[in-house]
DNA sequence: TAGCTACTGTACGCATTCGGACAGTCGGGC
DNA sequence: GCCCGACTGTCCGAATGCGTACAGTAGCTA
């Protein structure tokens, strides 16, 4: 069985993999491969954010904290994208919440590091730039959603954009999850879920749900979908997916 | 009457208004004062943005454009901000459309400019990269607020928005114009808004409306308004507002 | 001051979603 | 192989908001 390297890995996160190799090395040493159990928190509303995390597979929910006690998912960050965003835009806190949903192995590098790391004229500053902008079109669309579109929309582009970040056309999610991310009841997911499964787009079963058919699924879901798909694509490259279409 | 200068005019926006005075006088020559008509869009999906925008008064929607030709608003600048940010995210294009809502006044640097007057160690670049965490806390909460939030809480936090940015208590906006930015229907804002009014909070008479008990107000929108309003005063300090209390 | 237009008030039936409850079923652990 | 807890399916009445329509009114313009 072959060593795998903090090189190796790097190369999983899709910025980390786009760095020159000359400046992946010097990060290298600031790199700690560490794995988290699902719904850990990385950094609640807050609180000091130690450290950026590089995820190099699924995802993690960034959260709106509400007054009732609830969460409402506004953004989703895989392998294409970097945790920690508040510590680039100058600051150690921010009111919203991130937490592991799937995979939960990522390349941790203290905030101090990523301080260096992203310096003036280095490559990294330039791709944590533009995937900030992913990431602000991406809630921005989600904002329009919510408002706008019905949950069975609403469903099946979040199932899109958390294939997007999977390797696997398969995740553990259940309903009672989902339903807390999209901010609606746990009945109301599973109706419209066994519209999309009746539909053949998506199976499941006590907590795994299996994407069968992609294209059935863009075409249920709203326009939100593809919209930050092709900012991720236009500023990212196409390969930013964990999987091909 | 005495000689408005572009330094004095400088002055009525907050990120120029920070900017220490050798670095303002740099930026001078290259501010130039427009005014626009209302609805004035100041840069459309996709087209190329070749300017910011640094507002002296009023302020500016950030729209997310529907497939069905609808927009929603997913986030509001004025005085303490700038428009323009994908620039700053190193693009010159956004699938967001912004476009003036009151006031009209602001001065204009071009992108060349721009990314000159935020090389790094300038104050301009760590300013900017704060008033981007600060809008990105504002549309993740409005992502939230859409999906779990009655349109009597919007509306009210809503104006709240808005009156942080306007000079005066009063601002012309009609209920069709606000069920837009709501995405909701128009016939909807005028019962809701009836009730504000009839609950002494705000009047309003024929497209100008006027904040008559901004605690009140403050009362009956969601917790949204204060979420973002910390991060503001946390991120900008507590004077970026046109107003006082 | 008459008329026009834009804005506001209100009503009706309908669709979606809610809050809550409860029954059925899957599948891992003992 | 059975049990139990977690997950899914379904139902009810109620609330919210939608789509549409139309009437009333304020205030500008001629």
């Amino acid at each position: 069985m072959a060593v795998e390297t903090t090189l190796d890995r790097a190369r999983s996160n899709r910025i980390l993999a786009a760095l020159p190799r000359p400046e992946l090395e010097r990060c290298l040493p600031h790199l700690e491969r560490v794995v988290y159990p699902i719904r850990q928190v990385l950094h609640a509303p807050g609180e000091p954010i130690t450290a950026v995390h590089f995820p190099e597979s699924g995802w993690i929910s960034m959260l709106a904290v509400l007054a009732d006690g609830g969460a409402a998912e506004v953004g989703l960050i895989g392998r294409e994208g970097v945790v920690g965003l508040p510590l680039f835009f100058g600051t150690d806190r921010s009111p919203a919440e991130a937490m592991w949903q799937s995979g939960s192995v990522a390349l941790r590098m203290s905030a101090e590091a990523f301080r260096e790391a992203t310096a003036e004229g280095t490559t990294l500053r330039s791709l944590v730039l533009r995937y900030a902008m992913c990431f602000t079109a991406q809630v921005s669309q989600t904002a329009a959603c919510n408002g706008r579109h019905s949950i069975e929309q609403r469903l099946a582009r979040w199932v899109l954009v958390a294939h997007d970040r999977d390797e696997a056309d398969e995740f553990p999610i259940t309903h009672e999850f989902l339903s807390m991310m999209l901010g609606v009841r746990r009945a109301g997911v599973t109706v419209v879920a066994g519209r999309l499964q009746k539909a053949g787009l998506i199976r499941y079963r006590k907590g795994l749900m299996t994407v069968t058919d992609r294209a059935g699924l863009e075409a249920h879901a709203c326009e939100c979908y593809g919209v930050v798909r092709r900012e991720y694509d236009r500023l990212l490259g196409p390969g930013w997916r964990a999987r091909r279409d």
